[in-house]
DNA sequence: CGAGATTCATGTGAAGTATACCTTTAGGCTTAA
DNA sequence: AAGCCTAAAGGTATACTTCACATGAATCTCGTA
């Protein structure tokens, strides 16, 4: 067994990787040209630049369906300005944050927590008035005698669990700060969302805006064919290949990021079977792992009371075509509460629970009105029934049933 | 027959509670003069 | 007397509960044609 292993690594080590830099196919990557995003970038550019004077730039939000490089763009921007101002001894400072993420950034106090802390101020994760925590944050802004420019990913997010009050501080700090300056770039992918927003935050916030439309198909493939010869070695993928991913992220409105995890996966997948190159097959394959990854990603993010609600709905809907109820639901919950010998929360709870996992876009929740019999949430299932049982899987594991 | 009232199942908002954590402060102990 | 540590007091955010009211179309009711 341990020799096994052994040789299996240093069958590894001998052997030859396919891939050249592989992290030229990550998100984490900024690619030094970005492909039909010329207008975009030379847009935002335009707007932050005035900080490299010192001034403050126009706040933006950036719309634009995921993987349509709405942050990749951002980020590269904001590199090369900070990579001027510090040639260049230019106070000027970015920070980005994704208001997306559970237990970061979002809730108000979490959020100007996250923002001290990367102007390198500790805060607790609770205990602290909000207040004390804006002015920590507030001060440390102060102290950096800076243009700041904090870049709020995800920030319709924030706003649906929030409400626009956030904003409004946020975009009042500005009027209060002397020796250092404020601006954000707001990036979403709803379009709408600015709609519902309090007018005199939307002025605020909004004075700027751009929009990325999403990439078609011919578009796909030159990026991905830009970034594959830096993430390959030679002659490992060819242009069918790189149609196919091109094709299969395009049926999701033109994601490029799919699009990149797509290659990526397949050319592990290639390498782990031996293959000198990558087949039409493994991207067949890979387009299967990379769903499966995202949403289990997703899942087990989840807090253990989502997941046994998630469970439930998805043991309800096994054999029935129907959509379920918030009733059934919870039925069923509280029977798996028993079960697993946890504590059950209330339906209350458990409504907001599933509007949660909506919003996470697990499954479609909307609420309906059967007329005489009730309102409820209807609730149906998007994901595969491959998918379906890997979660439970997965729950099970986690509650060892 | 049709307009308006009723009804159901649960959505939704507000206020309250439990928990975990924070800062402040007062008291007690130690130490150095 | 000054300095330091500790534990209690008083405060907050968050996740959740409790309470009370809102919703909205299918169904019922009852007056009218």
């Amino acid at each position: 067994m341990q020799n096994s292993l052994q040789n299996l690594f240093e069958e590894y080590l001998t052997k030859k990787s396919l891939f050249v830099n592989k992290d030229s196919l990550t998100i984490r990557y900024d690619p030094s040209e970005i492909p039909h995003r010329d207008e975009q970038i030379s847009v935002l550019a335009q707007i932050t630049a005035p900080s490299l004077r010192g001034e403050r730039p126009s706040n933006i939000i950036v719309y634009g369906k995921t993987g349509t490089g709405k942050t990749v763009v951002t980020n590269h921007v904001c590199k090369q300005l900070c990579l001027t101002a510090e040639s260049k001894n230019i106070p000027l400072r970015t920070i980005y944050v994704n208001c997306k993420m559970n237990k970061v950034a979002d809730t108000e106090y979490r959020l100007f927590a996250y923002l001290a802390n990367s102007l390198g101020k500790k805060v607790p994760a609770t205990g602290l008035p909000t207040h004390e925590v804006y002015k920590t944050f507030f001060n440390a802004l102060e102290e950096e005698e800076k243009v700041i420019i904090v870049i709020l990913d995800e920030i319709d997010s924030l706003v649906k669990r929030q409400g626009c009050d956030i904003l409004y501080n946020l975009t009042r700090i500005n009027s209060e700060l002397e020796k250092s300056k404020l601006s954000f770039i707001g990036i979403s992918n709803d379009i709408t969302f600015t709609d519902n927003l309090d007018p005199r935050v939307k002025s605020g916030l909004n004075e700027e805006e751009l929009i990325f439309p999403p990439y078609d198909a011919v578009q796909l493939k030159e990026i991905l064919s830009t970034r594959s010869k830096l993430a390959f070695m030679r002659g490992v993928v060819d242009n069918t290949v790189i149609s196919k991913c091109a094709a299969y992220a395009a049926r999701e409105h033109g994601d490029a990021r799919r699009a990149l995890d797509l290659l990526r996966v397949s050319g592990e997948l290639a390498e782990r079977e031996n293959s000198v190159k990558i087949e039409e097959a493994h991207v067949d394959l890979a387009e299967k792992k990379v769903e499966t990854d995202k949403v289990m990603e997703l899942v087990k993010k989840q807090p253990k009371q989502s997941l046994l609600v998630f469970y439930s709905i998805i043991q309800t809907s096994r054999n029935r075509e129907a959509p379920l109820f918030t009733g059934e639901v919870y039925d069923i919950y509280r029977g798996l509460c028993v079960n697993t010998n946890t504590k059950s929360l209330t339906q209350r709870r458990i409504s907001d629970l599933i509007a949660e996992l909506d919003m996470l876009g697990l499954l479609n929740a909307k609420v309906i009105s059967k007329g005489r019999y009730g309102r409820t949430r209807e609730i149906t299932l998007t994901l595969s029934k491959r998918l379906q049982s890997k979660v439970e899987e997965l729950v099970r594991e986690v509650f060892s049933l």
